[in-house]
DNA sequence: GCTTACCATATAATTTATATATGATTTGGA
DNA sequence: TCCAAATCATATATAAATTATATGGTAAGC
């Protein structure tokens, strides 16, 4: 008993008539004799009476035409849902990231929901927060993981994780020699310093700096991790980034600051009361379940 | 689409493992890998993200599975009912005639029941009705048409019909030349007659000629239609019989009995508080449908 | 009484399903 | 680190099922 079988049955019991269902099923009519005989024969009963020049239904046909009708109705349904559902889960997701993030925050996102969804394509864009921000606005990508604080009305957002700022220098720089791992931002008055370009990122800096009644001496503002570095190796000035940003370099030391508290928090953002693809939802919210796992761990 | 790939897919989505699943499905590895690739080819989707050596089943795989199940259920239901029902379909009814019955009252029910139900018996008995009734209690049959009055308590009963009772004669009979085709009671006072050998009959044939202040001249009773016949025919006397009972003879003549008043009930009979097999209980209301039927015409 | 409509059967061709053999890749353990 | 076991995919061959063509029989309609 297969669906094919059933849906031939289905013809022949509503024509009453072999010839005529052949000829709606597109096919000649004795294949068609020979499937309903062969369905009456595994169910081991008569489902038609073949009087001369008509077909009548028995009991046990008008029992079978109920139930294959509600077999095929319930089953052509999922193969709608199924390809509806295939079809949203077609579809690329264009997502940016701030520099950095990549690899050990936004990569198992991938991979993951990859499994579930094996239909879509990502399209990653990197640069910084304030670049993601216009991107989005633009729609040139529907969401993106940027550095905190986010002041915008516009964008929904919650946090996806963060890591310790850290001071770049030169190993021949004093505070290189300083026990532990880390520094304090008092150690760091009056130092030159390097930061990110970053408008809300430098306010964060100066927060710190005027929690202790003093300020921070920015001698520069760079978009480039790798050239920040390089400056802060060459002794220009301490240079402060987040830590996954490090490079390994003979001549570079790197210390957290205050122990690791003061942090860089990363935000997942999207535009606000704009809908999104459902597939984008999907992504949304199983970013949003990674997170809530990780933080219970 | 149809039921054994979905149980193959479903046999899959339960092992993760399509080696697994073919163990279980008596069949080798690679058609079962065949399979479950041109059904996601078919729904244009991926049902299983192949990870070197597990599977994991996608958003869509997990749709279906919930569908595939149903379909599933529900078509192994249905072949269990038809089963079934085919099985209570299958069986032999056994049933009594009284004599003279079968062609004009009883001849439609086999061909209209044997319609629905193609795999029926029929096994018939014929007898008077008295004899009928001693069978029914012995369980010989389970089911008879007889001449009313039928004064069982332990019988169920519906009339089925009923025919007006005739005076066969001798065509030289001095009645067989009265106008019209009836003779009323009053003109077979003291005629001989020949009646059935049927005690309730002959009880009904005691009424009507009391309820002209008479009685009955009966000289013979007998078993057979046409000794009876023969012997009206010979001159002997008249014999009252059903209708249906009439045979073709020059010298014979028959008369209804009072315009056709006198008429002879037939009844369908069977056993009080004796279950029947469920194909029986439906030939019975087969036929008190049939009845109803023919009634409102 | 001939033609048409219709179902059944027989046989052939085609398509589909399954098995065997084999390759590639990965995991787990010696 | 390398070997063995496990596992999925592919290729080819075989077996099974489906379908079409051709044909016959039977009953209904003109």
């Amino acid at each position: 008993m297969d669906l094919k079988t059933l849906s031939y049955f289905v013809t022949v019991a509503e024509e009453l008539n072999i010839s005529h269902a052949a000829k709606k099923l597109n096919m000649s009519q004795p294949p068609l004799s020979y499937q309903i005989k062969s369905l009456e024969q595994e169910l081991n009963t008569t489902l038609f009476v073949r009087g001369k020049r008509s077909l009548q239904m028995t009991e046990s046909g008008q029992l079978l035409y109920r139930r294959a009708k509600e077999i095929l109705d319930l089953s052509s349904k999922a193969e709608e849902e199924i390809l509806s559902m295939a079809q949203g889960m077609k579809g690329t997701i264009s997502l940016g990231l701030v520099e950095g993030t990549a690899p050990h925050i936004a990569g198992e996102w991938f991979t993951g929901f990859y499994r579930m969804y094996p239909n879509v394509r990502f399209r990653i864009m990197d640069g910084n927060s304030d670049d993601l921000v216009e991107k989005l606005r633009s729609g040139l990508i529907s969401m993106a993981v940027i550095t905190s604080p986010c002041d915008h009305m516009l964008l929904n957002s919650f946090p996806v994780g963060n890591e310790p700022m850290v001071a770049f220098m030169n190993s021949e720089h004093p505070l290189s020699a300083t026990e532990g791992n880390s520094v304090s931002i008092k150690q760091l008055v009056g130092e030159p310093l390097i930061v990110p370009s970053r408008r809300a990122l430098i306010e964060d800096i100066y927060r710190w700096f005027r929690s202790i009644k003093s300020e921070p001496n920015i001698i520069c503002e760079m978009d480039n991790y790798l050239d920040a570095a390089a400056l802060a190796g060459r002794g220009m000035g301490i240079s402060i980034f987040p830590q996954t940003s490090y490079i390994s370099n003979t001549s570079l030391v790197s210390k957290q600051i205050d122990g690791g508290t003061r942090r860089l928090e990363y935000l997942f953002v999207w535009q606000k009361g704009r809908p999104l693809p459902s597939l984008e939802e999907h992504f949304i919210d199983f970013v949003r379940d990674c997170t809530a796992q990780h933080s219970l761990i």
